[in-house]
DNA sequence: TGATCTAAATGACGATCGTTATTATAATTG
DNA sequence: CAATTATAATAACGATCGTCATTTAGATCA
């Protein structure tokens, strides 16, 4: 049956919510097309009257998930707090919702053309984010070189943070990371 | 057909390279026993006469990633060659080879209890070696936060460079990372 | 209002997933 | 040497994968 125009771009919306949490909680490749469909309250045939194939979803779910965590971020965040919220254990606990670069880092090399470019240029914001808060006695080629380093940083101890099996460790990391870029 | 314990233990040790390498690739989910089997030059049969189970495969390939590549390191080694090693195009073209921690990192939260005890086990000894290659001037203390931070570090940037498309900012994210670590 | 268009649902497709039972074969053991 | 044991190969299992043709129904438009 056919909807409104309204209604259809509403479960696109679903649809891409849905995509963009579960690909970051079971990754791209473990998200299945019918486990999407479920999540999303839809069948997987609406979702190829949408998107046409998993692969194009994916771009737009990718380019979905990044726009969506950039509009988190306050106009005017302090680097700091942005640090201590990246690496705190609330983040580390919750991929679904949390930094689709460090859910989805390690898949990208085996992605399509089309969505490794979104991803990469929602690093490139991140990255430009990171810069535009840093001290402004810095040459701007310190700071681009700085704030491509703390990517680096955050999106590392996250990933391992979440990978290791052990509270204990797992913090440690957290913490020495936020430590060391305090400095 | 049976062989003879030698050639058994030869066939073992042909898929848990093959499966080291192919897992680091194109990761757990992404490599199945079929395409396994073949890289071993053997039925998958014989692979479940190994290992009864991929969880069990799995758990032992990734130990056995991790010894190879441990093994890798030479006795007395600068803390300034590791990194740009580690840091560098060539260990970024070739994940398959290289650090199982940076290929494995994201699938780990969605692996079993004994596969993530062999990573964390990993990476713990990891740590160890970073902290124990830094200048003993510094207190225990700041030698394990900075190792933790530094590791970190590494996987984080081999990670984004290997996810991004383009490769002047693959290259930029190695680079100042290098640099940083270099303080 | 009547014709057209299209999103959504249904059901099935071949391919691949991990797994298992069975069989063949040869090393090992008594 | 005979009996046992264990590895490897074969073939098939049900489940799930992404995909697509068809049908249905209601919104959109002339």
């Amino acid at each position: 049956m056919r909807v409104s125009k309204e209604q259809a771009a509403k479960n696109r919306e679903r649809i891409l919510d849905a995509a963009s949490l579960l690909m970051r909680e079971r990754g791209i490749s473990g998200m299945g097309v019918d486990a999407l469909a479920d999540a999303a309250g839809m069948t997987h045939g609406s979702m190829y009257s949408q998107f046409g194939s998993k692969e194009r979803l994916v771009e737009e779910a990718v380019a979905h998930a990044i726009a969506a965590k950039g509009r988190e971020a306050p106009d005017g965040f302090a680097l700091g707090d942005y640090v201590s919220q990246y690496l705190s254990a609330g983040h580390r606990d919750k991929p679904g919702s949390g930094c689709p670069f460090a859910a989805l880092c390690c898949e990208m090399p085996r992605q399509s053309g089309g969505v490794r470019e979104r991803f990469t240029a929602g690093v490139r914001s991140m990255i430009g984010l990171l810069g535009g808060r840093m001290a402004s006695t810095l040459k701007p080629r310190q700071r681009e070189e700085k704030a491509l380093a703390m990517a680096a940083s955050l999106v590392g101890a996250l990933v391992l943070a979440r990978a290791v099996n052990d509270p204990k460790l797992s913090g440690d990391i957290l913490r020495a990371t936020r430590n060391t870029l305090a400095d």
